[in-house]
DNA sequence: AAGTTTAGAGACATAGGTGTCTATTCTCCT
DNA sequence: AGGAGAATAGACACCTATGTCTCTAAACTT
């Protein structure tokens, strides 16, 4: 019901994204649980045995669901800790950045993979993996503006515990009221506050 | 295999406790989808009917484990929240404490939960509930520090998403290396760093 | 010791999921 | 236009879960 795609009656509906879409969506919504053949083939008007030309079982396309999250998130926010920033500030911005609505992180697409780790050891491993990847590159964030070894660790872990913790409780605020926080947040993280020039600059990419 | 219980093959071996117990470890161990009336039977030794003696359907059991949850953890939370202490400082840490391995607060309990939440709208709405609890319980706590509305509740929201982030990312250290940062969490969340005689207090109830 | 209540097991009906095999039906290529 | 290959559908066998009904067995009552 809530994608209405093309209903061509014939012709190949079907593809290997096509599934793999419905997979992620079935995922987000509802917990890995609901990533079930039949229930996704009904969603996309298909019959469930085309699924098989596509995925080999069932565990291929879970398989490729953690490819595309690894690629998407961990992805993400390993590009906006190497992009270019002139001050520790700035830096912080764009890795906050990448958390916001359209920054390219997908917090509940984070939010499924961890749901579905608590089920498998081996989902649990790869999250553990992604984590240790992503506090690695924002401690060599703050390693680059001159944090020495620990600091840079404390303040990576604080960065990403917090965001963490918004993710699992789901919190859910607009645009405003996160942007108000977020010199404080600056300032929390790097010790010194953005300057006005830098969070106009942050600003004007959201509005 | 984990719980070696007493295998008296005759006899009253169930109980409502007994499968209650049981749901609560296949949901901590392995989700809400694993709480499953056969899998839980062949778990206790008994048969799978045996279970509609206690509980009405699967419902029932799955609505106990929900309130088992807000007793035993938002309970713990509330609990440490409103117990006396000296100074602001000695109230975190018996906030922390909480938290820690036997301080009422089951960690597992709270993530596997979460996770549930993630695939129910009715129990997604009981969490969202649950976190008010808490959050409204930290803020009071240091409201009556003398701590302002604003500055109250941003502290309250520090400590709480800190911890959730920690749970979400299950991480798994050692006291020692938790004890060590505990000082400079409580100067982070209060503001003012713990005495030495506090922080002694504190490590004494855990060795 | 008999009777009642509480607990456990077996058999049955039903439902939904999985994967394989065997047709069909499109699309594209020559 | 016809054949090869790609995509879809249907039928089948199987498994695991749910809940109800009936029968049996243990534990309390008196």
């Amino acid at each position: 019901m809530t994608d209405a795609r093309d209903i061509t009656e014939t012709g190949w509906r079907g593809s290997r994204e096509g599934w793999l879409d419905a997979a992620k969506s079935a995922l987000i919504e509802s917990g890995i649980g609901a990533v079930k053949i039949q229930p996704l083939a009904e969603r996309i008007g298909l019959s469930r045995t085309s699924f098989y030309w596509f995925f080999k079982d069932r565990a291929a396309v879970l398989d490729a669901l953690l490819e595309d999250w690894e690629a998407t998130n961990t992805g993400a926010l390993v590009s906006a800790c190497d992009a270019y920033a002139e001050t520790v500030q700035e830096a912080v911005l764009n890795l906050i950045a990448v958390f916001l609505d359209d920054g390219g992180f997908e917090a509940r697409f984070d939010f499924a993979i961890r749901g579905w780790a608590h089920q498998s050891d081996a989902v649990r491993a790869r999250v553990a993996q992604a984590d240790e990847t992503r506090l690695a590159a924002i401690r060599a964030l703050f390693a680059r503006y001159g944090y020495d070894g620990d600091e840079a660790d404390v303040r990576a872990r604080t960065i990403y515990l917090v965001q963490i913790g918004y993710i699992s409780m789901q919190v859910e605020e607009d645009l405003e009221t996160r942007l108000a926080r977020f010199p404080h947040y600056v300032q929390t993280y790097t010790g010194q506050p953005p300057t006005a020039n830098e969070m106009a600059r942050f600003a004007s990419r959201f509005r």
